[in-house]
DNA sequence: CCTCAGTAGTGCC
DNA sequence: GGCACTACTGAGG
């Protein structure tokens, strides 16, 4: 039977919690960019090669959402996000509605303190939030971060220096870097 | 070069 | 409650 420690959860699930997203679309240097709001914030940012692929896993990360889709051509918010997007360095002036577990939470917010043009490993992360031998779960909250640029996990590699990977592909990622620690944005 | 064990959070059964 | 996943790492073959 239902119990009332059944609700309570210690992450806001991303995965279970119903909600209402609306999604639009813009247009970047680094392919097309999938903006999704909660009445909270933003929950998703996602980059891709077409609207059909974004919006399917968009679907697969919130199941329980209903998404609705609006005019992205003259939506300010989306503009702004994808300036973030082309603009390294760019602060963004808008709630952000990062769904996850405490954990990733507190891994997503360190990812936010990571300045711009330099990069950190996932062993240094994990040391940042006081888990040192989560190494490996720290590599993973990043692969779920749900905020493309926004928060940013791809200033995240490995020990070695090589780029492991990037959810929304690595040679974006590598595009990133280049561009950040050029210290502007592509002529 | 490549493989392997250690490790810890998450998702699906 | 279990079990098999990883955007990791360092050690060994």
């Amino acid at each position: 039977m239902m119990t009332v420690q059944a609700m309570t959860r210690r992450a806001p699930g991303a995965r279970t919690e119903p909600t209402t997203l609306r999604v639009t679309f813009g247009a970047s240097s680094l392919g097309v960019v999938l903006v999704a709001r909660s009445a909270d914030g933003i929950a998703a940012v996602a980059l891709g090669d077409d609207r059909d692929t974004l919006r399917d896993e968009l679907r697969q990360r919130f199941p329980r959402a209903e998404l609705v889709e609006s005019d992205s051509t003259s939506d300010p918010l989306t503009a702004e996000v994808v300036r973030c997007i082309e603009t390294p360095g760019r602060a963004l002036d808008a709630a952000l509605d990062p769904r996850g577990s405490e954990f990733q939470r507190d891994v997503w917010s360190a990812l936010r303190e990571i300045p711009v043009g330099e990069t950190t490993t996932y062993t240094e992360l994990a040391a940042r939030i006081g888990r040192p031998a989560a190494v490996r779960a720290v590599a993973q909250a990043c692969a779920a971060n749900p905020l493309a640029v926004l928060v940013p996990c791809h200033r995240v590699v490995r020990r070695d220096g090589s780029l492991s990977g990037y959810r929304w592909g690595v040679e974006r990622k590598r595009e990133l870097l280049t561009r950040e620690s050029a210290g502007r944005s592509p002529a």
